[in-house]
RNA sequence: GCCGCCAUCGUCUAGAGGUCUAGGACGUCAGGUUCUCAACCUGAAAAUCGCGGGUUCGAAUCCCGCUGGCGGUACCA
């Protein structure tokens, strides 16, 4: 049996998407559960719009998602270049060929022409395709447009067939490709579209499976239309739904958060990232969900290797998912609470100013961890270790407050369970309100309503500098 | 305009003619635990399966039509 060889071919004109990653991470899984290969190829053929910054973005993006792949613009591989914009005497080969072999013809139409000849049928209300007639021109002809400075764009000669084909997701497609005619598949510039170089990229990178947005759904009869013209089988085609936002259109800028690195940088985990990702439009296996059951963790929870193993592209929806912010960071969560202490430091490390203490951040993250949701909210926690800002209290909490003063000072063993009973014991002799009184203590040592349980906080923050901050109390 | 794809709780989904008075998860709400906030535990509300016709003894599941959403139709990708 042949290798099983994917690819994600994204265009370096932005960040990477969580779509296109989504896209991508379909496509490892894929050849990943057949042992086969993954190939990461730059559709940089639009230069205008791509930037070489965008292609760092998306490499590094995938790199942190753990989305491994074998042959790549940075890594190399047999059918190399990877990059569209070094690809172009290849195509030029192929253009050649489809031009010789009569597949392809010159058109001298201007946009104007072919604009007016649109509207025409579209007032007729017919499909709108073009004439053929450049097809027809004589040599004669052709030399007078190109007296004329004509440059000619190349068409596509339409066989006008009907194409059936088997979308692994979405079953079988019967097209009629007469109702599209002749379309172009190179600039009168002499550059490629993409329908003509995506086909020779899969040709020449020998790709068995093309799984990509379901935006190229519409474009697959006219790309296996130029694979039979060139003589090679189509690869088997998967197209994934879009990813939409809660208003159900598709994700974009202002819906907040778009790029890979948006979520990286608000502290999502890699690992969430693509569990989460895994279920949109792919359902973890009920034995997974039983065995998690079992074991007492989140049911969805699945790892990477777990997912190559059970992934099959035929159980993967066609209908349009909505990207859950809200769902991913519950997911985000699980996974911070089901790191160490120590993992957990190493990943907010780079949150932690440099003279902090490492032994009291272990404890504070320790702390911290089933209050988090995203990496970013250890902030929030360290903060009152880190500043204090004096707060006003009301009267009664100025008095609560008062009451521990003269007894902390006495402590010896300052540690969390000796305060804990020391304070607990000042709240029942005075009968007063658990409640009322650690809140106003609370506040008077960290200045937050909402915080790590107190006691620990106090033990952490060290005798002197609690005494000092509920001196400063105004 | 023409063509294609899609349609189950607010959201992700289970569901391949009877086991569905439609199951789970996130979110929401209520209660428990509790020094706050979380985490954790218990429970609840939440889909007349987009609508209308068929087929069938029986349909969320099959067929047709409609509606809505999305996409393609470009010398965009």
């Amino acid at each position: 049996m042949q290798t099983v060889r994917t690819r994600i071919a994204p265009s370096p004109s932005g960040n990477l998407h969580v779509g296109t990653a989504h896209t991508a991470l379909f496509n490892f899984f894929f050849a990943r559960h057949f042992k086969g290969k993954f190939i990461l190829r730059i559709d940089d053929s639009d230069q205008s719009r791509s930037q070489k910054k965008y292609e760092i973005n998306i490499i590094e993006s995938l790199r942190w998602l753990g989305i491994q792949w074998d042959e790549g613009p940075d890594i190399g591989g047999p059918y190399s270049p990877y990059r569209q914009s070094e690809r172009k005497n290849t195509y030029h080969t192929y253009l050649e060929k489809l031009l010789y072999d009569g597949n392809a013809y010159y058109c001298y139409c201007t946009p104007d022409e072919l604009n007016s000849e649109r509207k025409l049928q579209e007032q007729q209300k017919i499909a709108t395709k073009y004439s053929g007639k450049c097809s027809l021109l004589t040599k004669a002809d052709t030399q007078e447009l190109i007296d004329q400075g004509r440059k000619p764009a190349v068409r596509f000669k339409n066989p006008c067939a009907r194409i059936t084909f088997t979308d692994l997701i979405r079953g079988t497609i019967t097209v009629d490709t007469s109702l599209f005619g002749d379309f172009i598949i190179a600039r009168s510039d002499g550059t490629t579209l993409l329908n003509l170089a995506a086909t020779i990229d899969d040709i020449e990178m020998k790709i068995t499976h093309a799984i990509r947005g379901e935006d190229f759904l519409n474009l697959v009869p006219r790309q296996i239309l130029l694979f039979n013209a060139l003589g090679y089988i189509p690869p088997q085609f998967a197209h994934l739904s879009f990813l939409y936002a809660p208003d159900k259109t598709k994700l974009s800028k202002r819906h907040g958060a778009t790029s890979v690195t948006e979520y990286k940088d608000m502290g999502i985990l890699p690992e969430a990232m693509i569990n989460y990702l895994a279920t949109l439009g792919w359902a973890i296996p009920p034995a997974i969900i039983e065995r998690n059951k079992l074991k007492g963790v989140a049911e969805e929870i699945v790892s990477f290797q777990e997912i190559i193993e059970n992934f099959q592209i035929e159980d993967v929806k066609s209908s349009a998912p909505i990207f859950d912010i809200e769902k991913l960071k519950w997911m985000n969560g699980v996974y911070i609470r089901s790191l160490s202490d120590e993992q957990l430091f190493k990943r907010v490390e780079n949150l932690i100013p440099q003279d902090v203490d490492k032994k009291r951040t272990l404890r504070i993250a320790a702390l911290a961890k089933n209050r988090m949701k995203t990496l970013n909210d250890f902030t929030m926690y360290l903060k009152p270790f880190l500043h204090y800002v004096t707060v006003k209290l009301e009267n009664n909490q100025h008095e609560l407050v008062s009451k521990f003063l003269p007894q902390f000072n006495t402590i010896k063993n300052w540690n969390a369970v000796e305060l804990e009973s020391i304070c607990k014991q000042i709240v029942n002799d005075g009968q007063l309100s658990i409640r009322d009184t650690f809140m106003a203590l609370r506040l008077a040592v960290t200045g937050e309503k909402i915080g790590l349980p107190l006691f620990e906080t106090l033990d952490i923050m060290g005798k002197k500098e609690v005494l000092s901050r509920m001196e400063k109390v105004e």
